[in-house]
Order: structure tokens, then sequence, then C-alpha cells
DNA sequence: ACGCGGATGGCCT
DNA sequence: GGCCATCCGCGTA
């Protein structure tokens, strides 16, 4: 595995946080119909599994949650709030059921297509900067769930430069109810 | 620079 | 029927 190849299963096949910290810097594309548009990775959430109050996962295998519990590396893509697309990396072994949510990414190929897709954005620190803007950017909706992450498919990961530990943060996942308080969110700054 | 509430629809109970 | 892993616009400073 070398810097831009798509980080392969095995990547996800580990603990939720040590994903959710190593995802940090690594490159999120999408090869759209209208071209490509992509991203580097500042943003996560770990959701570790069944036994995460906090995760979807938690009320068992439905059809919304059907691909968390997926091989790692899957794109999980939810609908939420009646209006937002949310983009996820199944992690850890097939049918376990856990994930890192990409809450926000920076910019990097496809700049007006995302400017035409994020009309409210009066600049572009704000077209990528939340799990719905970014899916909103870059196009991904239903149709996308369940992909592969690892290559091969339209959506891939590919592998970014190593983040120093100093340059990262971690904090209380947001927007959630339950263990709100369990530190899982990753921020690159 | 904050804080608050409405929008909006699928899904679980 | 009520709850969301959110976003945006409007209000007060």
């Amino acid at each position: 595995m070398s810097l831009g190849d798509p980080l392969p299963a095995a990547f996800y096949d580990r603990d939720p946080a040590a994903v959710a910290r190593e995802l940090l810097g690594a490159v999120l594309r999408h090869d759209s119909n209208d071209g490509v548009i992509s991203g580097r990775i500042v943003e996560t959430e770990a959701y570790l599994g069944p036994h995460d109050p906090a995760s979807h996962s938690a009320v068992g295998r439905t059809a919304r949650t059907w691909h968390m519990f997926g091989p790692p590396g899957t794109a999980y893509v939810y609908f939420i709030y009646g209006m937002h697309w949310c983009v996820n990396a199944v992690v850890r072994e097939d049918g376990y059921g856990a994930a890192v949510l990409i809450r926000a990414l920076e910019p990097l190929e496809g700049l007006p297509l995302m400017r035409a897709r994020r009309p409210k954005a009066r600049h572009d620190r704000e077209l990528l900067n939340g799990p719905g803007k970014l899916c909103a950017a870059l196009g991904i909706t239903r149709a996308q769930d369940g992909l592969p992450l690892t290559g091969g498919s339209r959506l891939t990961i590919c592998a970014g430069d190593v983040v120093p530990d100093a340059a990262v943060a971690v904090t209380p996942r947001i927007g959630i109810s339950k263990a709100a308080d369990w530190p899982l969110r990753y921020v690159l700054r």
C-alpha cells in the first residue's frame, strides 16, 4: 500500500477508533457521471457496533442498516432528517456492524462541480464541512450504498499523507443523544 | 459570533 | 407517533 492506492479491506478490519483516526488525511473520491470530485478527510467519527447505543447497528440488521453489517471497506450510506445523505466506511469483520462516519473533507479535485452542487455555500470552506454537505457535493446518495471503497467501484478511499498525533484532536461525537460523552470523534486541524 | 427552530421523510415501535 | 450520526436562515450581540 502506498500513497494514492485504495485502502484495502484489511485496513478496515480493525478497531473502529483506530480506523477513524487513521482515515484522517486519506482521500475520498467519487467518479460521478458529471465528473471526478475528491477531498481529503479531515473529520471522522467511530460507531463501535451493536453494543454502542448511538450506532445504527444497535437496532439490528434492517433494510436501512443492511450494508453496515457488510464486509470491511463497504460504503454505508443513509438518509437522515428527510433531506440529507451521510456516508460511512464499514469496519471490522463481515457481519459485525461497526462503521466510521466521514464528517468533513477539504476540497481537492472538482471544485467547480462542488460549487454547482452546493449553491448555498458562500465560500469554498463551506463546501464539504459537514456529513450531509460533503455527500451533496460529491453526489453521494442511496445509489452508492453498499459499494466497495477498496477499489473497483466509482467511490473509493485512497491512502494519503501520514498525519502526526499533534495535528489530531479527539472529542465526543456530535449530534447524538445516546453515549454522547464517548470520545470517538477525530478532527484534523 | 453565537443560539434557536423549522424543514422534511423514512423507519422503528 | 415520534425520533433522528443535519443544514440553513433568522434572531440577538
